[in-house]
Formats: structure tokens, sequence, C-alpha cells
DNA sequence: TAACAAAGTTAGCCTGAGCTAACTTTGTTC
DNA sequence: GAACAAAGTTAGCTCAGGCTAACTTTGTTA
């Protein structure tokens, strides 16, 4: 009998959900249900919810008023769609876009995007990096229209 | 009084939808209730719903059993995404990805992406496409990896 | 033109993910 | 240690967007 159900399927609710988990114990130690709340913009009540189901599914440890712990598979998660966040804002920085831009779009794109296609943004993302000439016409001829 | 209500919100599904009726239209003139679930890969009552609330929204004109055409609206709003969907396929393409990671990717990113982050990938592919070497490179590295 | 298949519709249901209101638990402070 | 505020929970609701089953309409063809 395997040990972990199969059915990862992860949808972009879990994702940001445990997305803003991870950039709170980073930030502070621990997450809160009152400050993912208030990070996700939705009720308390939602996230209580939300955190109930991820302890069933693992991806989590939960106890009722005491708080929560990311488990081995929740933390690996929560790191790969860091990472996915992160690699998509530099790329879309080194366009030249707005800050508040970049942030809409990466949470909209980030959960639809392959591991194959990261990798080649990753890549294209650094070899650009060495083309400063080439990333300033893009970034005027794009700014100009 | 306004002549048409405001709150034009879209989601992901009417973009969806609004995408594969003119995509239909285009290649056979008319877009049928049961070609549009196939496409979409829905049952035909989903299908029904979702026309007959396209229909309230003013983003298409239908008559029961007799078929449907997009408004004014509707067609200019089907153009746009078609045009974000092919932007983003184009891009990718350049970057050397899998015909069906490309598709599954633009499927999901492209309810997600603004304006000025479609005008900057734009405008970064077109510059890319004279940069061949530099293309050929970043393929390669990613491909490698 | 009768009858059958294909297309379309309706009714009623489900699930995910949110909400509010009311309640309970925990922690702080006098 | 009583009492109050803040945090957390529960119950029950809503809405979007799917579904199936059963029905109706339309079109084709013997």
């Amino acid at each position: 009998m395997p040990l972990a159900k199969p059915d990862r399927h992860t949808s972009s609710a879990v994702e940001d959900y445990l997305e803003r988990i991870l950039e709170l114990i980073n930030m502070k130690g621990y997450a809160r249900v009152v400050d993912i709340a208030q990070r996700l913009q939705i009720s308390k009540a939602s996230v209580t919810n939300m955190v109930q189901r991820l302890d069933a599914e693992g991806l989590l440890k939960y106890e009722k008023f005491r708080g929560l712990v990311l488990t081995t598979a929740g933390e690996a998660l929560a790191l790969n769609i860091t990472r996915r966040h992160q690699l998509l804002t530099d790329f879309l920085k080194l366009l030249g876009l707005d800050d508040e831009v970049i942030y809409h779009d990466v949470e909209g794109m980030e959960h639809h995007i392959s591991a194959s296609t990261l990798r080649a943004i990753e890549t294209l993302t650094a070899h650009l990096q060495r083309q400063p000439a080439l990333l300033a016409k893009v970034r005027k001829d794009a700014d100009e229209r």
C-alpha cells in the first residue's frame, strides 16, 4: 500500500495559500490564521476551512487553536511556487514593467506555467541579463507604443 | 442613463468560450453548441447555459435552437483574447518549447496577462526574432538542464 | 410523411471557494 | 482571577461553472 494518496492536483487557491504561509513563516517564524486572511484578502473563516483541508491533504499539520506547520510535502510545494513566482517576477522586471503590474500578472500566471516553460524563461532571463543594449531597446520600444 | 452595463469583469471561462466560438466561426462560418462543447471538452448542457448567459451579457445574440452570432462587443473581446493567445504562443515557440506544452501553458496564462505585459512580450519577441544566435544559445541551454 | 438520430434544452444536482453571524478559545491586563 | 479583546471556529449561506438524465426540436432519409 502506498504511503500517500496520489492525485497531486493542487488548485490555484491551494498554491496561493501555501505561498503566503511560507512567506509568513519566513518573515515571522509562524503563520497565524488572521495574517493569512489579511494577506490573501479573505475572511478568517475561509482560512480556517482551507487550513483544515490542507491538513487532511497532508500539506500541513494543524491543531485547532494552536497553529500550523508545513509538512515536508507542503514545504516542497510552497518552495516550488515561490520559485516560480520569483523567476517570473525577475523576467518581467527585466522588461521594465511596473511593479504593481508585475505582481498582478505573476500572481495570475504562476499557477499555469509548466516546468519546461519555466526553465526556458529562466534561461532566457539569464541570457538577457548579459545583453543590456538589447534590453534597453526592448524597454524603449515597448514603452513608446 | 448609460447604454450598456459597466462591470466588464469577464472570467476565464467566458474568455475561453468566446475564443472557441470565434475560432469556430472563422473555420466553418458558424458555431454550434455541440462543437463548442467538444472543443472545450464539456457537456452540451453547460454550453447552452453559458451561451444564454453570454446573450444576457450582450456578448452574443442567441436564439434557442437556431444558433448564435457574436455582437460587436463579443467579437472585440474574442479578438483580443485570440491576439493574446497568438502572441504568447509566438513567444514560447521562439524558446523552442514543445507544442503541447505551449498550448497548455498559454491556455492557462492568457487570462491573467495585462495589456502592458503583453506589449512588452510582443516587443521582446520581435527583437529576439532578429537575434538567432542568442536564441540558439537559450534553446540549447534550456534543453540541456 | 413517418420515424429515427442528432442537436439542443431543461431541471436538478454537485463541488470549490468564498462569505457573514454567532459562538468559543486564548491571552492580557487590572 | 475576572473581564475584555483578539484570534479562531462553526454553521449555514452564495455563486460560478461544471455534471447527468430526461425531454424537445430539428433535419434526414426510407
